[in-house]
DNA sequence: CTGTTAGCGCATTCAC
DNA sequence: GTGAATGCGCTAACAG
């Protein structure tokens, strides 16, 4: 017991009885089990976190910067990949969950019914994040993919172009990105739809797609930066001139988008910042903190370079 | 004990009995605690895995095949971040060690003495992975990196090409691949160094920087296929034409390199071999097998496209 | 400031 | 095929 509090408390134990204990913890190499403090104190210390897939670029800073704040505080972070499939979100939930996190983040809304029930009978903590929803099922941290949509659409709009494009992903916030867009335009558009995740190979034929819809394409929308990038490659290699014949815009502001050529108009998300206010509420939880706000809301930028 | 039973291994329970815990178990929600379960058994069915930043591309395939293969057979793989640090590379393990992985995988080699000498007692099966050493700690599954660098050295000089610069991260395995490529060459080369993680911004100050040192330059072989691109990019602002006027070779053969324009040679190593034959050897370990081979070595291919 | 008692939720072992 | 006793390694609660 006394070694216990040596370890988890320094200051309450005497420095004499502190140093004996440090030093036999070298001499023994001592590691001590955190599974089985966890199941007395009822405290795993783990946080999963779910991802559609991991090598999704635009959630990358959100994972950074979650992974290293929870670390900081004694948490150890833990990554399940949904692979943009609710039954396996699901299955993945309910087998993660055997490990007894202290906290759930989910990047999008947990669908199913039964474990949204689930979920709020367990009272974990529970953070929805990258989008905001009518109904989280505890606290979410994000913001409105049919705003960032209408963002983009009033700006292609006092930019006067008429004959417009989408190529999106279908994933879910692509497609509610992309009726936002549709709306603030005012109309149906053509749209190329790919299967996620979006990469810059879906980008070239998605460029091609939409030019065999509308020859006289203007500028076109693109759900992701990367998905950007490839269309930006394909206008190239088609001879055409972007911004001057085509105008793209992406979403994301991914590391790349600023030294593309030319750079990319896209929409800035603080990646960053939804994990630090993440971790910050999933902190407060689990230090008992019960009156913390249910919904962040960080906000959009269109960040406006050459492609435009 | 019986609904314990029923859980892991339904075939030694009656029908009965089996069908009561069913309707038992959906009736409660309940979740069996898999760490109180792991107390007992001394399996904690998790393997841990460490990569420097989860945002580096060439690692992803890797790490989606091992989490696939792993979840397949019941374990959770849990990312830790090193950071390029070595020394927090050491902080991370101890602490992961607190939650008794069933094993390790490493990117790279175990480099602290003591920590090779601890997991070597703890008998925890360990891969290192993406890089062959002298001296693993106990399994490795990758390639030689100067293997590498020394067959791209040998394809530019068959080309013919003399006025030859490197981009390189300064990351261990990065330098890896620079002296195997520079002892090809047969000679000392100007070289820009980054930080790692590569990217494509760095590809184009790359670019820039070696310009400088050698205002001939007909080729330069990146650390990376995003430096290469970042290279082809700021070829193009600058009015040189990939691959008559300079030549871009990468490594990795990350998605988006048989798409850019011109298409980017590379190298391609096998990350979703890497990823299987790890878990195999892991799986196999853990079923309590023990005659598996130490090493693994998966090979490596250019795969030459319009760069060159 | 230190030590004792008890129990977290399972699985191993053995008895029935 | 089922159940009772026991203990995994730790910490909460309390006593000294």
């Amino acid at each position: 017991m006394t070694v216990s509090r040596a370890l988890s408390r320094p200051q309450t134990v005497s420095p004499k009885t502190l140093q004996r204990v440090q030093e036999a913890l070298a001499q023994t190499g001592y590691i001590p089990n955190l599974l089985a403090g966890g199941l007395k104190s009822r405290k795993s210390m783990t946080v999963v976190g779910l991802v559609p897939v991991i090598s999704v670029q635009q959630f990358l800073p959100t994972i950074r910067a979650l992974t290293d704040a929870l670390n900081a505080a004694g948490y150890q972070f833990i990554l399940g990949q949904t692979g943009y499939d609710h039954s396996r979100e699901d299955m993945l939930i309910h087998s993660l969950l055997g490990r007894r996190p202290d906290a759930l983040v989910i990047t999008g809304q947990v669908h199913a019914p039964r474990t949204r029930a689930l979920l709020r009978k367990l009272k974990v903590p529970v953070v929805e994040v990258w989008s905001l929803g009518p109904d989280p099922v505890d606290m979410q941290v994000g913001f409105s993919h049919e705003a960032v949509g209408a963002m983009v659409g009033q700006f292609f709009a006092r930019k006067g172009w008429t004959h417009v494009g989408v190529a999106t992903a279908t994933d879910e916030r692509g497609l509610q990105r992309r009726a936002g867009f549709v709306n603030a335009m005012g109309r149906e558009l053509p749209t190329s739809y790919v299967t996620p995740p979006s990469s810059l190979a879906a980008g070239r034929s998605a460029l091609a797609e939409l030019l065999r819809m509308d020859p006289a394409l203007q500028a076109v929308y693109c759900s992701s930066d990367s998905m950007a990038h490839g269309v930006m490659i394909e206008a190239q290699v088609r001879g055409l001139r972007v911004p001057q014949d085509l105008a793209v815009c992406g979403f994301g502001d991914t590391d790349f988008a600023a030294h593309t050529h030319p750079g990319l108009t896209t929409v800035r998300v603080d990646g960053t910042r939804i994990g630090h206010e993440t971790a910050q509420l999933i902190l407060a939880r689990c230090s008992g903190q019960d009156l913390v706000p249910r919904t962040i809301d960080v906000g959009i930028d269109i960040i406006e370079r050459g492609s435009t």
